[in-house]
DNA sequence: GTCTATATAGGGATAGAC
DNA sequence: GTCTATCCCTATATAGAC
């Protein structure tokens, strides 16, 4: 049986992105990789107990499927995101939550390069996961923040330009962060206030919320 | 043997999104709708089958392979794009060669969703088909555009900001297009501005290549 | 041009030894 | 905790009938 990651627990959640001391760890982190740079479906277990030195049949130990690994990079997300949420409906004045939001989310993005990767490819299986079967044991597996953001995104009080707007400021970020290759030379320091301020233009425009 | 459609001959070319009279046509229709839904290597042969109405020997008849199918459909998007590049070139005014390729690629993007977000998504698949085998039989597989578009983002000459810049607009285009079921109900007539004054802000910023 | 039947490979997952 | 061996299933692809 493994060692007692009990089930809503999320990995201890350090903040950087190096990792690796337990096998659970070691295991989850190669996962990780291969699952961004091929892909969840691409990926199989072969590969990825080939890379960590031992057998497939060895990952069962730590895992009760290829899905349950998923799960648990999941489930790194939502201990990144699962603040947000809260100190967004906090404060009074609602004008400006999608401003707030994008704050919150370059930083995290930045510093959780990998997992936010992660969860921007392989949507689909992470939408089929969470459709699926195991549900139950990690709790109803809420993911309020994407279901707020979809909420804001097609908010139909806003005129269409708002709208695309917002779509475009995520689409910014995404594509930075999954441009990784291209940026590996241009520290974080120097790459957010860039991404910041480009952003801001996005959303900024010539005033949000005035269109013909 | 397959009808006759040539080896570089990438398809009569229609511009609208609708086609489907011969059998080849009806195959790579239903294929491309499945590999964007579902992605490529969770689409089976059995399952386009099945949509077809027929049975999964017949595909072979039609295509050698099924990353044959891919490589029809990317054929698509090359014929969409090859006009580009010379276009580019062309003019002699080398200074907003980004502006103008933008220009081109909404259009372009707004036109032919379909098969865009079948390059934008299964960027793995396509990557590992261009390193594979079947490469002889229509022509060395020039992706000019890819390449010259990556040269433009990476261009060293430019700050760190004009780069995020670059690599940002493209990200917009692909947000409200991956976003289409967001913008279902609104008319391409209304979507095309607003996305181009979008786009605009987000290269235009302070004025391209002022950064401290 | 489409079918059935089959070959072959690889996937996820389990059993039981060590 | 990791191994080997194996099961079962589905995938791509082929052979040959119609």
């Amino acid at each position: 049986m493994p060692p007692a990651a009990g089930p809503a627990a999320p990995e201890p959640a350090q903040s950087g992105e190096v990792r690796g001391s337990t096998t659970r760890e070691r295991i989850l982190d190669i996962a990780l990789d291969l699952f961004i740079r091929r892909g969840y479906a691409e990926t199989s277990l072969r590969e990825i107990a080939a890379e960590l030195g031992f057998s497939k049949a060895a990952l069962y130990y730590h895992f009760e499927s290829k899905q349950d690994i998923l799960l648990a990079l999941h489930m790194r997300v939502h201990g990144l995101t699962d603040g947000i949420l809260p100190m967004l409906q906090a404060e009074a004045d609602a004008s400006d939550v999608w401003e707030r939001l994008l704050d919150r989310l370059i930083g995290l993005a930045l510093q959780n390069r990998r997992v936010i990767e992660l969860h921007i490819r392989n949507q689909e299986a992470i939408a089929e996961m969470h459709r699926g079967a195991s549900l139950e044991k990690h709790g109803p597996l809420r993911h309020d923040v994407d279901q707020y953001v979809l909420g804001l995104l097609s908010d139909p009080s806003l005129p269409v330009e708002g709208r695309v707007r917002r779509t475009a400021s995520l689409g910014v970020i995404a594509a930075v962060l999954l441009a990784a290759s291209a940026f590996a030379d241009v520290p974080d320091v120097e790459l957010e206030p860039a991404l910041r301020t480009v952003v801001h233009d996005v959303i900024g425009g010539p005033a949000e919320g005035s269109a013909t």
